[in-house]
DNA sequence: TCCGCAACTTACCACCCGGTAAATTAAATG
DNA sequence: CATTTAATTTACCGGGTGGTAAGTTGCGGA
């Protein structure tokens, strides 16, 4: 028994627990990074110690295994699921769907988002890299298929595909690292105006 | 006298020095991070002792200014230097020249690059931090004017400055996350590929 | 030649990190 | 109510970190 009134600790079913401490994790690697991250800080947002956090994770990599996979398997749910609301037959609707889609995402869930996108490199382990990179062009994947769709059906130019994904990924990707969610615009709205310039183009006719 | 007959350090004036440990501060501050990088590291690669850089740097963070200020510098004279050598009724040719210098300073100093647009947000200091933005500032405003005048002169589309120069900036500062220096193209490429797809649109006409 | 100062080394400190072992507690089970 | 076991705490460790104090080296100038 404890020796002081203090309040006793509450214990957590192991499932909810793993949830709580992914979350927790999720948002301090956000925020400080990987290594810029103490367990001890993981274990305090959840309300419980350093060493407890080792029952449900075998060590600090295995905790971020575990954030990343599930922040990229959730990005991966959100796609299909905004590309399942156009029909297959408009390449060119389905490509605004998936570049909304993930701004929603950017904004929603931004330490998700930045876990999935910048904090995934700080993997060593050369398998765990691995099957994250799959879920990650799985994702990249998704756009490419259709911009080949488009630029088949003759409503894009070929500028080759690699490039053409390469470029709207890049402007998607960064938009965290500028905007503001107090700022005048959602980045669905950001994103909105940027796939309009990148379709039609900077120049005066 | 040292006892046994190691050879002895051979020391260095000071303002060589300093140079020496901004230059191997700058690529283990691009490959480990700040926070990832440890001072007895970058002594190391000085050939001299970890207290050593304290005589010349008043503590990490200081190096970290130093480093961050020199790359920001650096890169303003960069552009200072491409765009005077295109006519300035040329909007248009000195935004890609703009652009071409950028990406050409990606390739040529790749962990200079990496400091100044990734390491520099680990500045903690505020008033370091505003001096740096300011730098930064500098060097996208470059940009701006560019496209304001392109506008004004019925070049380009007006689609708001601010959110055209930020999405170039964007995949140009993209660039450097994935694009590897013995792969099929140059940055320099890359840009101009990514710049025309930007004038002229992904449509099909 | 010797002195002075710039440039450096050695030795150390306090602190924080990830990780472990063993004891302890809360809660479900019979 | 006793037992079991999942969940957690306390106490600790080795190692690495940024940073400091005090002594040492070597070169340049009077």
């Amino acid at each position: 028994m404890k020796a002081d009134g203090q309040t006793t600790h509450t214990k957590m079913p192991g499932e909810q627990r793993k949830a709580q401490i992914l979350e927790a994790a999720t948002e301090l690697f956000a925020e400080a990074g990987y290594e810029g991250t103490a367990l001890r800080d993981v274990a305090e947002r959840c309300g419980m110690t350093k060493a407890a956090l080792y029952y449900h994770y075998e060590d600090k990599e295995a905790m971020l295994r575990a954030v990343v996979e599930f922040r990229m398997g959730r990005m991966n749910d959100m796609m299909d699921m905004a590309l399942a609301q156009v029909p297959d037959d408009q390449p060119l609707d389905r490509i605004r769907a998936f570049v909304r889609a993930s701004a929603r995402h950017i904004d929603d869930e931004r330490p998700g988002w930045v876990v999935a996108a910048r904090i995934f490199w700080s993997i060593e382990t050369q398998q765990d890299r691995a099957a994250v990179v799959a879920l990650r062009d799985r994702y990249e994947g998704l756009l490419r298929t259709e911009i080949q769709k488009a630029i088949d059906a003759g409503l894009l130019v070929d500028r080759g595909v690699g490039m053409m994904a390469l470029m709207i990924l890049s402007w998607l990707n960064y938009i965290p690292r500028w905007h503001r969610l107090d700022g005048p615009m959602t980045s669905e709205q950001v994103a909105d105006t940027f796939l309009d310039m990148t379709l039609d183009g900077l120049r005066a006719s």
